[in-house]
DNA sequence: TTTAAAATAATAATGATTATCATTAATAAT
DNA sequence: ATTATTAATGATAATCATTATTATTTTAAA
C-alpha cells in the first residue's frame, strides 16, 4: 500500500502536482477500496471519515486530476453517475467488466482479451488504438443459479 | 425508411405501445441520422423541425421507450450527455465505436468482433453475456496523417 | 356519445458536476 | 525571517442534463 502511494507520489511529482494531504486520503480510499466502483459522492463520504474537512469540490478536482495522470479511470455504468476505477498496476490498458443485468453487480477482468481485436482494427480500420472499455452485460453465476432453482 | 419504421411500428405495437405522431417523427429523426451519435437535445432539436410543438420531456420518453425495446442503445462517450444510436436492422448485439481523442469524431463497426472473447468470458468466468459496449480511444487516421504533416 | 386509459406539453424539481471566490498552504524571492 | 507568488482548498452558487408532476389532449373502447 505504501510503496502503491509512494509511486502515485512520484507520478505526480513528475507533472508538478504534489500528494497534498487531501490528495493522499483519496487516494488511499481508491485503494482499499480497489475491487469496487465508487462513485465522486461515495469517494467524497469515505474519505469524510478519515479527513473530515475535505470537500466535495476537492475530492472531484482530486478524481479528475489522477483520470489525467491515468491513474484512474472514469466510467459510467448508464446510472447518472460517474464511477472511479483505479487501474492495475503497469496495465497499459483499462479493464474490463461484467455488469450482471439482474442484481448489478460488476465482475472485473484483467486478461487483455482484445489484443486481436485491437490488430484488427488497426490494420483494418486504420485506427491507432490508445485504450478502450469494454463492458459485457448479462447474467452472473449467482443469478443463473437462482433463475434454475426458481424454474425448477 | 417507411419499411424500417412500419417493423417499428409493428415492434411496438407486438408490445401495446402506440406509434404517435411524436414518436414518428422522433423515429424519423434518428433514421436520418443514422451515423450520428445525437444527444437528447439533438434529437428534440431536430425533431421540432418537423414537429415544432413537440416537447423536450416527450422525447426523453420516446428515447427511454426506444432503449427498453432495443430500437437504440443509449451510449455514453464520457462528454456529460447520454446519446442515441440506431441499433443496426437484425443486429442480435450493440456496434463498437472508434472515438478520436484528437478530433472528436466517432467511427462504427458494424462487424461483431468480439465472438471469441465472449466465449472465452461465457467459460472463463461462467457469465452468460446478452450484450456489450465496446469503445476504443485512439487516432483516426485523418489525425494521423495531420500529425505527420506537422512533425515533417 | 360517454368513459377510461395513454400520451403529451409545459414546467418545476432534482441531482450530479462545474465554476467562482475568498481563504489557506506551500514555495520562491528578497 | 519576511514578503510576494502561486497552488490548493472549502464553501457555496451556478449550470445543465434528466426526471417528476400535473393539467390537458388524444386515442380507443364501451
Ligand atoms: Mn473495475
Ligand atoms: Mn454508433
Ligand atoms: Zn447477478
Ligand atoms: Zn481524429
Amino acid at each position: 500500500m505504501e510503496h502503491r502511494i509512494d509511486r502515485i507520489k512520484k507520478h505526480l511529482h513528475a507533472q508538478s502536482y504534489k500528494l497534498t494531504p487531501q490528495r493522499e486520503a483519496t487516494v488511499r480510499v481508491l485503494l482499499e477500496r480497489e475491487e469496487d466502483h465508487l462513485s465522486a459522492e461515495d469517494v467524497y463520504l469515505l474519505v469524510k471519515e478519515k479527513a473530515p474537512e475535505i470537500g466535495l469540490a476537492t475530492v472531484y478536482r482530486t478524481l479528475e486530476l489522477l483520470s489525467e495522470l491515468k491513474i484512474v479511470d472514469k466510467i459510467n455504468f448508464g446510472d447518472g453517475v460517474s464511477r472511479y476505477d483505479l487501474r492495475k498496476e503497469g496495465a497499459a490498458h483499462f479493464h474490463h467488466h461484467l455488469v450482471c443485468t439482474e442484481c448489478g453487480a460488476v465482475e472485473e477482468i484483467t486478461d487483455d482479451l482484445l489484443e486481436d481485436v485491437e490488430k484488427i482494427v488497426e490494420t483494418d480500420w486504420n485506427f491507432k488504438v490508445k485504450d478502450h472499455r469494454l463492458t459485457f452485460h448479462g447474467v452472473c453465476k449467482k443469478c443463473q443459479d437462482q433463475e434454475l432453482k426458481v424454474s425448477s
